[in-house]
DNA sequence: AATATTTGACCGAG
DNA sequence: CTCGGTCAAATATT
């Protein structure tokens, strides 16, 4: 037992070297990108550099929360050291205005409950090749078909909704099919707070598995979005197949190259892409991580414009 | 069994 | 009325 404590802390500090070389290495692409022209080969090779970089930081990042998770005693060691960069391209839409009003008059909403409007403080909007992981535990509610749209419009919820409250919702439509291209928007940001779901097994190797749960909250039998996304880009796929009947070669291996889990792409940071972890709070530090990894980073405050 | 998806109805806005 | 976002019963999945 001493010995794994002590090789999870090698391996800890280990990680945070990589992530920290990492970081300086997004660094220097972002310079880089601010100094070269417009129009230049950068804006293809920035980009493509920079996901796979953020793929490599959350990869760390991740594998730093796993190890970290049952080993309390250093938490303030990496909180102190870690840094979170993204490479985040997800572009603000506006913002809409809330319209929670929901008829204060007596209605006879009987049948059901009242329809309220979502307030949404935060929109945001991506496209992609294929459905997005994005590492969020989503639950399809509806499907529309939509207006002079070619494809249905699919309605998504937080998982969360129920037991956490999180008002977080998305939509994916598929506008485009010969280079596939798919229209996410994101309405609300996550107040669930495990990224991390109750189901992550680490098995060292002693037979049973450790649970990483950031509630206690017993394992479910749903799929989990982490190491392995494949779950989830696997059922946005499906529904997709469903309906359009070609899930093609192109977008199968985009979907093999979804490996964005955890921290999710809506994380927004500050121009110089930074996030900074440095605040230990001695109560809960998975809460603390989950918080910057997950629905902190105030997207309300979040300034796409600096 | 619990959980997720499908799908038409329901509702509010315009 | 239409349109699109949501609900929820039925159905499928695990």
């Amino acid at each position: 037992m001493e010995n794994l404590g002590l090789d999870r802390r090698k391996a800890i500090k280990e990680l945070i070297r990589g992530h920290k070389f990492a970081s300086q290495l997004r660094e220097a692409i972002n310079q880089s990108s601010k100094e070269s022209g417009v129009g230049d080969h950068s804006a293809v090779t920035i980009p493509f550099a920079e996901d796979l970089l953020g793929k490599v930081l959350r990869s760390f990042t991740n594998t730093l929360l796993i190890l970290d998770n049952n080993n309390k005693n250093y938490e303030s060691e990496v909180v102190s050291q870690l840094q979170i960069g993204d490479t985040s391209s997800w572009k603000p839409t506006q913002s809409e205005d809330s319209q929670e009003s929901c008829k204060s008059s007596s209605i006879i909403k009987e049948r059901r409950g009242c329809y309220k409007r979502r307030r949404t403080s935060q929109t945001w909007e991506k496209e992609s090749e294929a459905p997005i992981e994005d590492g969020h535990q989503w639950r399809k509610y509806g499907q529309k078909v939509i207006l002079h749209a070619k494809h249905p419009r699919n309605y998504y919820r937080c998982t969360h909704k129920p037991d956490q409250h999180c008002q977080a919702t998305k939509q994916v439509q598929k506008i485009h099919d010969d280079p596939p291209l798919y229209r996410t928007t994101y309405y609300g940001t996550h107040t669930c707070r495990n990224l991390l779901n109750p189901e992550i097994i680490l098995d060292y190797g002693c037979g049973s598995g450790r649970l990483i749960s950031f509630d206690n909250k017993l394992p479910t039998k749903q799929d989990v979005p982490f190491f392995s996304s494949s779950n989830s880009v696997k059922k946005e796929c499906k529904e997709e197949e469903i309906q359009d009947h070609h899930w093609s070669h192109h977008q199968y291996q985009s979907s093999l190259c979804h490996d964005d889990y955890l921290i999710s792409d809506e994380l927004a940071f500050d121009s110089c892409g930074h996030l900074s972890l440095s605040s230990p709070l001695e109560s809960h530090y998975s809460d603390v991580i989950s918080e910057v990894l997950c629905d902190s980073v105030e997207l309300d405050s979040f300034e796409p414009f600096k």
